[in-house]
RNA sequence: GGCCCCGUCGUCUAGCGGCCUAGGACUCUGGCUUCUCAAGCCAGCUACGAGGGUUCGAAUCCCUUCGGGGCUACCA
């Protein structure tokens, strides 16, 4: 390709929410333009107009913002080859289609749904390769005219000449296809309107593509796509060059779909994961830096990214390493970054209502669970003791509490924590220690537990000392009392 | 069935002829630490699908085979 600026499409159907496919797709794209200092289009292929929705169209756009994938040429953003949805380029699609007829690239075919079925099933029965058997390739002025008179609509059908498809692949290298195996296929449905075939090639040349990295589902439609750059005039050398990527699979090795395991990019979302992580595990699915790193930011992404250390084999999809990941990335949110993140959370678990107490609250309480968690929807769950109102010990844990050994426990703790003066988590822990642990000789985990139970009401819970803190003495003492009563 | 792609620990991968008695990460197991849960640290388990070549030498190159996947639409 020269050294022709780079650009380079993302260009999904939505027939539903993004899947961690697409993303995975996108975020190469998107990383290679960056990498390379070159252009990323974003591009709606609504040709099948039946299955893409409006809602999902959109749905695509705020997952991409959302995952910080920004375009440079697309929907909402425009670009001098717009528009970017194919919907809106149907008489560019037609002007082509004119254009490979009157070349005799393509032609009128007015075989029904039903007779191609019929010589399919022959072919199959036959053992011969399935596919439309060219007959009406070179009707006369007549038969067309007759078969119109029926009132047939035809389809416009690329011809396929003898011969065949050589590219060579950037990521698998030299690929062939032999035209035997890949029959004339259709450019405009019946109704008129265009199908993919024809679209994604001619936007990809209209929009000045230099790179096209997509699926590795689309390897086999190459041969059709790179014949609509001929008809259109496009010599071989200004050909876009192509790159598939492997699968992202699912655990039962098919390619990742609902039925094994979640694929809407949205459900992660809602489950707490991070852009950067769901970016970061997904770069590592068929592409991995080198030099054994693993944790990378979007930034060290762009910088590392070539299409050379891109795999040729798929990748199976691992939720446990995605939240491990994730894990890390919260890690390292600084305290602002993990309250934002956090309060949407926490309001949409109807724990916080959002006030500024209680968002001061939970700034104060983020750090002692930061370390903690794996996904931002576990944060609820982890400080909700903080917010309750009608506060409870939980069922499975009122027994360990209302036992003597308990009693006397949370007793002792409550005289001490009373005369207490300064409240912070060390006064209430040496306090604690000396008097618990010290004095009636108890094992820390023995007391701690008794307490952790009385004051968060469960087993588990954030470290004692400092949860107490951010209670206050007041609600200690009142929950203490109240374990006591059970 | 035909065409095409793919094949290193359970998973993601490093490896591009000698540095490999195959390294890292996740998972799992055991341990340390410890107020619970985590986090952190240490240790351990487990892989070059098989068979032929080429070569002084192969995970790395070639062939065959087996296995997995995709496509085979008036879907994309």
């Amino acid at each position: 390709m020269g050294d022709k600026k780079v650009r380079v499409r993302f260009a999904p159907s939505p027939t539903g929410d993004l899947h961690v496919g697409n993303i995975r797709t996108a975020l190469f794209d998107w990383a290679y333009a960056r990498h390379t200092g070159g252009t990323f289009i974003f591009r709606i292929e609504d040709t099948d107009t039946t299955r893409v929705t409006d809602e999902y169209i959109a749905a695509a756009i705020d997952t991409l913002r959302w995952l910080g994938l920004q375009w440079d040429e697309g929907p909402e953003v425009g670009g001098e080859f717009g528009p970017y949805q194919q919907s809106q380029r149907m008489d560019i699609y037609a002007h082509w289609a004119k254009k490979f007829l009157d070349q005799k690239d393509a032609y009128y075919c007015f075989c029904t749904a039903a007779e191609l079925e019929a010589r399919r099933e022959a072919q199959r029965a036959a053992n011969v390769a399935p596919g439309y058997d060219g007959q009406c390739r070179n009707l006369s002025e007549e038969q067309i005219a007759g078969f119109r008179a029926e009132g047939r609509q035809p389809v416009i059908r690329m011809r396929m000449p003898d011969g065949q498809t050589t590219f060579i692949d950037q990521i698998r290298g030299e690929v062939s296809f032999d035209h035997k195996f890949v029959p004339d296929f259709v450019l405009v449905r019946g109704d008129g309107s265009p199908l993919y075939t024809l679209a994604v090639a001619v936007d990809d040349i209209l929009m000045k593509v230099t790179h096209i990295l997509r699926g590795e589902d689309l390897l086999s439609s190459t041969p059709r796509q790179t014949r609509v750059y001929q008809a259109m005039g496009i010599k071989e050398e200004d050909f876009p060059v192509f790159a598939h990527l492997p699968f992202v699979m699912g655990q039962d090795n098919t390619k990742l779909s609902k039925r094994n395991g979640e694929v809407s990019v949205n459900w992660y979302r809602e489950a707490g994961f991070l852009p950067e992580a769901i970016c970061n595990y997904l770069a590592l699915l068929g592409w991995s830096p080198g030099e054994d790193r693993e944790n990378i930011s979007m930034q060290e992404l762009t910088e590392l990214f070539t299409v050379e250390r891109v795999h040729s084999s798929p990748a199976k999809f691992d939720m446990k390493k995605l939240e491990a990941i994730n894990g890390d990335k919260i890690r390292a949110l600084t305290l602002d970054e993990f309250l934002d993140w956090s309060l949407p959370f926490l309001k949409d678990a109807n724990v916080i209502a959002g006030s500024e107490e209680e968002i001061a609250l939970v700034k104060a309480a983020l750090p002692i669970i930061q370390e903690r968690i794996t996904k931002l929807s576990e944060i609820p769950a982890m400080l909700k003791f903080l917010f309750v109102k009608d506060f409870a010990v939980e069922p499975a844990s009122i027994a360990k509490v209302s036992e003597a050994g308990a009693k006397a426990v949370l007793l002792r703790s409550f005289a001490e924590l009373t005369s207490l003066t300064e409240w912070t988590h060390s006064t209430i822990e040496l306090a604690l220690r000396s008097s618990l642990i010290e004095e009636m000789g108890l094992k820390p985990r023995v007391a701690f537990t008794s307490l952790r139970i009385a004051v968060t009401g469960s087993t588990i819970s954030p470290p004692l000392f400092e949860s107490m803190e951010l209670l206050g003495k007041s609600v200690c003492l009142e929950r203490i009392s109240g374990a006591l009563a059970l």
